[in-house]
DNA sequence: GAGTATTAGTGCGAATTCGAAATAAATGAC
DNA sequence: GTCATTTATTTCGAATTCGCACTAATACTC
């Protein structure tokens, strides 16, 4: 027995997201990834197992040695939400506590919603997977486009939702369902989705590439969102962008949104709705040639080559509709950026499709909602 | 008296550092900006004291209550050296344990300078910076050009000196020195000067821009430099850039950089030698006008327009010759941003010429060497 | 000028965290 | 099987840090 149990701490919560990502899975290991000695370790993981947050779940030899306890946590012990919007739809999943997906719930909103609409939505959602959920809801974590402001918890502006301004969004949902809030702009979770289930995992700087119906990034640095003093980072669709040759200039949103790249590729404005029937749509065009293909990769490989130039990242993920492009289409602007670009020619430069589907944001809210938590008091 | 001095610590070196910058100046205050237990922080300025580092020098009446005792790092304590060179000249600056700049000196380098040389240049400066010092050497800070690796303390490549190929600067220095040494990139060193001596003292996002021979920038991001994945970021003068209608397609830097900015001033190319006398050259064209004028107030502000929508920073402070055209120059670039970029209309955005002179690197140096020491063990 | 309010700094016992030695659990050599 | 070696975890006294009550130093009130 020990002398006594440690009283809670961050630290609690900072060793269960350690042993949730798999960074760490024994003592020994969670003690060096938190700095801690050993026997303070020792206490934390004692009162973790005794509030029922984790358990062992066995033994890990390694070459020599004893071998380690591995540590697992509890999937039972309660669950999160995520939910994730933007003006066409709302999509929302679980997860456990062990970090897994559970269940998923998505709607379609009306063309004419405003934020009434939308609050009620989200609130139908989260109602709906609190009815199939195992344990105790433990915290919410919303992505909402547009300018958020994640300290305020408030939606600031975003154009395309009637009324959308200085909207209380964690207010809102913590009055509803009585847990922490956390809320995060859209394309900022879907970096966080990267980190605990996509291909982030070990990555501490990378970028992500959000052509919607805009485009815009979101930029890991230090493994820390870069948000911005206003928390407008990440607005590259703004940019001034010469549209090729004798064509009149524009801004980056008119080359690489995905409506953009689909009239490129079908030479025709998409009738399509945003942003999954486009995904389906430029499924066709994976192994398209032609100008309108080398206009889109050319358009790509000098906005990715700009921010590699700048920001000097570990990996690029390529995320919306235009994903549907493949494994071709990264590989193609790899070569184009290292073509075009002297200075990146010899650069280990990756981009990828990322690996996850359509509820990123939902996921990377519910990350948000993870990272967020900390143990409550236990008597 | 107290019942135990604290055994030394980071925290220490952390202290005298807030101290220094003045963003704490007693007791109280400063526990708060450590996160420290008032009763742990009067240990620690005990010890702090008792080492002679830190020594108290009055009173400071608030509006009500016991006045705060206030605290100042001592003058006498030792002092800091800071280098900072490129192909053409080195420069190095002494700087006292209270963060006062006292001596200063610089020398042109031959223009065919290779590794050798400019090693020993170096070193003959610090050791003349040492000659007049006062109290002991504590720390050495160095600026290099081109890619720098800060951990391994090498410079790893610069092509303008000849065989500057992972140059165990640090190693070196040490060893001739016998205290810690930091390298970091040029460039970035000038952001820790607008830090610690500069016009960033409270700001923790803000962007240096560094039109020299090339141009190139430096991040700050949550108060971190952004050095990236391998120690490359802010090549921004490799950018594709349109130079204007008709005229072939080139590189930012050939329209940014100090040379390009005066060739296009005065129509010739500068035989100014960079980048001193490039400045006091610019200074005549302060009042400038002209398409010539125009056009370069519109190349800055489509750089400086891309950066903000990106970074959303706070500041862009503008260092090297171009500082020359002075607040003018920074106003219209202001102006033209708002007026050719919608989406930053209504942006405090916010650019001002660096009020640091040509030794801003050699200061941002001895800044690095300032913030890297930790009290020796005092025994 | 005594009393109250306010803020700064200190003393001291309690709580936390550490460090080093002890113990535990494995492998491999003989 | 016993023993040396290696790595993981725990024990336990020591070191650090905290929390809180207390003292200190000021302004303001009456």
């Amino acid at each position: 027995m020990r002398t006594s149990p440690a009283i809670q701490h961050d630290l609690l919560g900072a060793a269960v997201l350690h042993l949730r990502s798999g960074r760490a899975a024994s003592r020994s290991t969670l003690a060096v990834a938190l700095g801690l000695a050993p026997s303070t370790v020792g206490l934390y993981v004692d009162q973790l197992i005794a509030d029922g947050y984790v358990d062992e779940s066995g033994l890990e030899q390694g070459p020599l040695g004893r071998p380690k306890r591995r540590l697992a946590t509890q999937r039972t012990a309660g669950w999160f939400a995520g939910v994730e919007f933007n003006a066409e739809r709302v999509q929302a999943v679980s997860v456990d506590f062990s970090g897994q997906r559970v269940a998923a719930l998505s709607k379609w909103l009306p063309d004419d919603a405003d934020t009434r609409t939308v609050l009620h939505a989200i609130k139908t959602l989260l109602a709906g997977l609190e009815k199939n959920a195992q344990g105790p809801l433990l915290a919410i974590g919303a992505g909402a486009p547009g300018v958020v402001d994640p300290r305020a918890g408030v939606g600031a502006h975003y154009a395309f939702i009637a009324d959308w301004r200085n909207v209380p969004l964690a207010e809102s949902l913590r009055e509803r369902f009585e847990v922490p809030v956390t809320v995060e702009n859209n394309l900022r979770v879907i970096a966080l989705a990267e980190r605990w289930f996509g291909g982030g995992r070990d990555l501490d700087d990378y970028v992500v590439l959000g052509p919607r119906s805009g485009f815009g990034v979101a930029i890991v640095h230090g493994g820390q969102l870069m948000r911005g003093v206003h928390f407008a980072a990440g607005e590259m669709g703004r940019w001034p962008w010469a549209m090729g040759e004798g064509r009149p200039a524009g801004e980056l949103h008119d080359a690489l949104s995905a409506p953009a790249v689909w009239r490129k590729l079908a030479g025709a404005t998409p009738r399509a709705r945003l942003p999954e029937d486009l995904r389906v749509a430029l499924v066709k065009f994976t192994d398209a040639t032609g100008t309108a293909w080398d206009e889109i990769i050319s358009d790509y490989a000098k906005t990715i080559g700009c921010l590699q130039l700048l920001l000097d990242t570990e990996c690029f993920f390529l995320h919306g509709p235009v994903t549907s492009l493949g494994e071709r289409f990264c590989a193609e602007v790899v070569a184009a950026v290292r073509a075009t670009m002297p200075a990146l020619a010899e650069s280990p430069l990756r981009i990828v499709p990322s690996a996850l589907g359509d509820d990123a944001g939902a996921l990377g809210a519910a990350s948000l909602a993870m990272e967020s938590w900390v143990p409550a008091f236990a008597q």
